[in-house]
DNA sequence: CAGTGAACTTGACCTGGATCAAGATGGCAT
DNA sequence: ATGCCATCTTGATCCAGGTCAAGTTCACTG
């Protein structure tokens, strides 16, 4: 229950948590996610100088812009993103979904724009890198270079892994691995694998997934209807990961 | 023609040119396309010192396979390579394509091993770079760093455009996409823009764009028709980007 | 707590591209 | 040269998933 409060929190309650807020990443309970992780206490505090904390976002409001000159990286800090590529004719591709503890903007390095959008899904916030210093302090804190190595390549990791889905796999497959995906993703964080809230709409995971809403609404009636999840709304219950695990493979 | 020659070479070629290649990076001819870009002059001989100039790879030959042990990014030296991930269920996925001066294996940085299959799509060659090394230097040598942060950040850019096209278009908006990106990359390493020969085959196309053979055929026969491209087996020329333009936005 | 618009579900139908099939072409080894 | 196996092309058919349509439910707002 702190958990998803944590993940979809009301205004209010983030009202409270921004008080509440431990001011070091030293007391973060995102602490063993985040970036911080393997830094010696000296360093962390260095770190932790130049990090800004932001005022929480409304679900719907942009962290920044496609084409914003880039800045700052972003680390989630409570609630949940997705980051948003435009084509020219206006259609929209969702390239990912960011929760606690993920990096956001990694791709905007290699320019001085931001390359994507990114909005909150829920009432959010986030602690923000500015850019210039923390290359700075990368060069003095051999930890520190590692973890955003490790950052960088694991994003393109899980990139590639998602166009192995798009390309490879049939409606079925895409949805059940996109619902696995996000299980270990928010078992990592601490919050139960087995049940929990989208904090995307039916419409994001069908554009992200390339599918059509409809198709994702008939898919989930089909697997409540076979047993292997519960679902109601947004509330996800994983009943049957073995089967689950046979239809996404 | 030279520049073809340097693309797919015939074996012969490649020892020829394995002999008479320059040995260090300040005299290659992908120096502004690759890694040392931005280096100066010392730290340029230091990253020299580190690299591992490979015996050329055949047509088909692996340079890695996935769940090899990761030690070394490399940078392709001449040739092309794909990269593959291999499902479960043992179908595959070409994850990407690349050219010289490209840089391979940035995935498997997070974990110890390499994260798909690297195979020489002509007779190739690379530059090795330990990754243990890389990393002491790139924590030495500023623009180092840098360099790789954007590498790392510039192949994130392109996997997500790739998601966009996987997820949004059309099987002719997919080709016509991928003619001019491979347009675009060729250019940039100084080759002809608008008439080069096709590394790799139809079959690998249709994988990496997630559609059938026959559909690549057919689209390529059509473009021909309609005298967008001229296509005589892997030699391709554009023969009209504005509207070849029109049709993949 | 009624009104409103967005998100979601369900059904009926249609189509882009996959699949199946049958050559044609081409590169390479002998 | 010749034969062989890969790759590629072209045509015919099929179907997964998209599109269209018509409600239903949900979450804000006043």
């Amino acid at each position: 229950m702190i958990q998803n409060a944590a993940i979809i929190p009301l205004l209010k309650d983030v009202a409270r948590q921004e008080h509440q807020l431990q001011l070091t990443c030293d007391s973060c309970a995102l602490y063993s996610l985040c970036l911080p992780l393997g830094l010696h206490r000296n360093d962390l505090l260095t770190l932790d100088s130049i990090i800004r904390r932001s005022k929480p976002l409304a679900r719907g409001q942009a962290l920044y812009k496609m084409a914003d000159s880039f800045d700052s990286l972003f680390v989630v800090r409570s609630g949940a993103f997705k980051t948003t590529l435009t084509a020219a004719d206006g259609r929209e591709q969702i390239t990912g979904f960011y929760l606690p503890g993920d990096l956001i903007g990694m791709d905007a390095i290699h320019t001085g724009q931001y390359q994507a959008t990114a909005t909150a899904l829920t009432s959010s916030s986030v602690c923000g890198l500015p850019y210039d210093r923390l290359q700075e302090l990368s060069q003095a804190i051999p930890a520190l270079q590692q973890q955003i190595y490790n950052r960088l390549s694991k994003e393109l990791s899980s990139d590639k892994q998602l166009l192995m889905m798009l390309g490879q796999k049939t409606a079925m497959e895409k949805l059940v691995g996109f619902l696995m995906s996000l299980s270990r993703r928010f078992e990592e964080r601490g919050y139960a694998a087995n049940r929990f809230q989208l904090p995307m709409s039916r419409i994001d995971i069908a554009n992200h997934l390339g599918l059509a809403i409809e198709t994702v609404s008939r898919l989930l009636t089909q697997l409540s209807n076979d047993s292997l999840i519960d679902c109601q709304g947004k509330m996800i219950e994983l009943l049957d990961k073995p089967k689950l695990k046979t239809l996404c493979s």
